[in-house]
RNA sequence: GGUCUGUUCGUCUAACGGUUAGGACACCAGAUUUUCAUUCUGGUAAUAGGGGUUCGAUUCCCCUACGGACUACCA
């Protein structure tokens, strides 16, 4: 069966991590049943909308791969795909359940509700207390007529019924039993003519003949409402199949996952840089902080999901391909970027090194230095297997290019011999000579000095590292003389002779 | 507080009611390596607690504990 499903996001900031996860898992099953991946935009608080977060989401979807089949942005037979242009609509259905008594106005101020709940614990605007309030059941019918005329303030409410049960078949939780007299009587229209999340998300999914709702757990309890709404509207056989996801929590402690915590640990939480208009603060985004988008979809699948193989590495085809609801966990899964930037190493390394030196090539136009595609191939193909991120092939090859002017003191103090300087001191002239060394010549001709001064090669390469990086760790150091070349080694060895004394015999 | 919901190594998770409770990340150790890293090999590490049902419970039921979500004219 050809699956339409939706991801319906509110424009009120950036979008978070967990959303693209909801977004990813509806996509996949999307294009599994060879069905339809919709956006639609949830703009019903005017209150909260940021301007530039819908672009945002749009544009972090694309990143990720997750591609939109109909609605914001691409259009479709249901347009408009934003519930602020649909709002005539709501208005239309509004209007049956009002017509089918399922449905009344409410005039209560703000007021009115507080003093309501702070009436007795637990109070809620339900069986209990609707008719204590300023309502079209509870209000005589003139009075009604009078206020409406008046054109008072007014909301629409859903009248719950009284005693039932209502089931709601969930395809991740199996059913879920809930008591009606549990239920508030929800607002469905707003004062100002806007419909609620609950009425506009139940006639959406209904008119754009939605088959899977699958969204964050967040939703589970206001689910009955929605089960009862497709009801009220007559609409039970085209009701979709719920899945409610589990949340992503913080890697510590307990709780949902916040921007807070993320800030906190030093780990990103929008899929893409994200600049607050309010504060103009800016949250680093996944992409910013150099994760592919490959790896953090990748990830992301599996908090929640798993294949029920072995199976770790899932491109999204294979993704596509593997994916099913019913192997979507219950519990909530802490967010871990260990594992994120494991997949990004993985990630990373198998791509080509052309691509990688694009990476390198980029950092270096921003340091303006130049380089060829071919001297940018060999860095990154000597760095490949230790970086996490690709803008760490520059900050780990910066030594190609920047000779080292401070050296590492512990270093020297210990690496720094006698015996090291008096085979360097000839090692540099020789290496001048050959402008363009292999790192088996290099090599060679290291071996063959240190010999002929009695001394082991073994007690050299320490020193000579020392003085081409100015550190201790780095790539091949063969590798490392090739790629600058012995008239830049050389000179390098001979700052290095003369800028470093001996400490130790 | 109320409602809903959840609970297997530190983390993500696997296990028709019968397994030495498996894998991955992380961690530790060993090997490889001219350094660091990589790679390879090995290792530590879990069924929240208590009752049932059963020949046998991680698995089914109940209770307890501890989480989480919701409890707005926000989504």
């Amino acid at each position: 069966m050809k699956a339409r499903v939706r991801f319906a996001p509110s424009p009120t900031g950036a979008l978070h991590i967990g959303g693209i996860r909801t977004a990813l898992y509806n996509f996949l099953l999307a294009r599994q049943s060879g069905g339809t991946m919709i956006l639609r935009i949830e703009d019903t608080d005017q209150n909260r909308y940021v301007s530039g977060a819908e672009e945002y989401i749009v544009e972090s979807l694309a990143w990720a791969g997750i591609q939109i089949d109909e609605g914001v942005g691409v259009g479709g037979p249901h347009a408009p795909y934003r519930q602020s242009e649909r709002k005539h609509i709501y208005k239309e259905y509004i209007q049956k359940l009002i017509g089918t008594g399922n449905a009344y106005y409410a005039f209560d101020t703000e007021a009115d509700l507080e003093a309501m709940r702070h009436a007795t614990p637990n109070a809620q605007y339900d069986h209990v207390t609707r008719m204590q309030m300023k309502n079209s059941l509870s209000l005589p019918p003139a009075e009604v007529s009078r206020r409406m005329a008046a054109g008072e303030p007014h909301v629409i409410r859903l009248l719950i019924p009284a005693q039932e049960e209502i089931r709601l078949a969930d395809l991740i939780r199996g059913d879920v039993h809930v008591q009606s007299a549990l239920l508030d009587d929800k607002v469905l229209m707003k004062s100002d003519g806007m419909p609620t999340y609950h009425l506009a998300n139940v006639v959406d999914d209904y008119l754009m003949k939605i088959t899977h709702v699958i969204r964050g757990e967040e939703w589970l309890p206001s689910a009955p409402h929605h089960v009862l709404l497709y009801r009220f509207f007559g609409w039970e056989n085209e009701m979709p199949q719920f899945a409610h996801l589990p949340l992503l929590l913080k890697p510590d402690g307990n709780g949902k996952l916040s921007k807070r915590d993320a800030d906190r640990m030093g780990f990103p939480i929008f899929p893409l840089n994200w600049t607050d208009p309010k504060t103009g603060e800016v949250a680093k985004g996944f992409r910013e902080h150099g994760y592919l988008p490959e790896a953090m979809i990748n990830f992301l699948a599996l908090l929640g999901w798993n294949p029920g193989t072995e199976q770790e590495v899932f491109s999204m085809d294979a993704l596509i391909h593997a994916f099913s609801l019913d192997r979507v966990g219950k519990a909530g899964a802490k967010f871990d970027i260990k594992k994120a930037q494991w997949f990004n190493e993985h990630y990373l390394r198998v791509k080509s090194s052309d691509t990688l030196a694009a990476y390198l090539l980029d950092e270096l136009k921003n340091e303006n230095i130049p380089c060829t595609l071919e001297r940018a191939n060999q860095i990154v193909i000597a760095l490949k297997e230790r970086v996490t991120f690709p803008q760490e092939f520059w900050e780990h090859g910066k030594f190609f290019f920047i000779a080292p002017v401070v050296f590492d003191e512990a270093a020297v103090a210990k690496k720094w011999t006698t015996e090291a300087v008096q085979v360097l001191e000839p090692y540099k002239e020789a290496i001048r000579n050959i402008s363009t060394p292999s790192a088996e010549q290099a090599k060679l001709l290291l071996e063959g000095i240190a010999t002929e001064n009695g001394i082991k090669p073994g007690q050299v390469l320490a020193a000579l590292r020392i003085s081409l990086t100015g550190g201790t760790s780095g790539p091949d150091l063969m590798q490392t003389i090739e790629i600058l070349g012995g008239e830049e080694t050389s000179r390098r060895i001979q700052f290095a002779i003369q800028k470093l004394p001996i400490t130790k015999k």
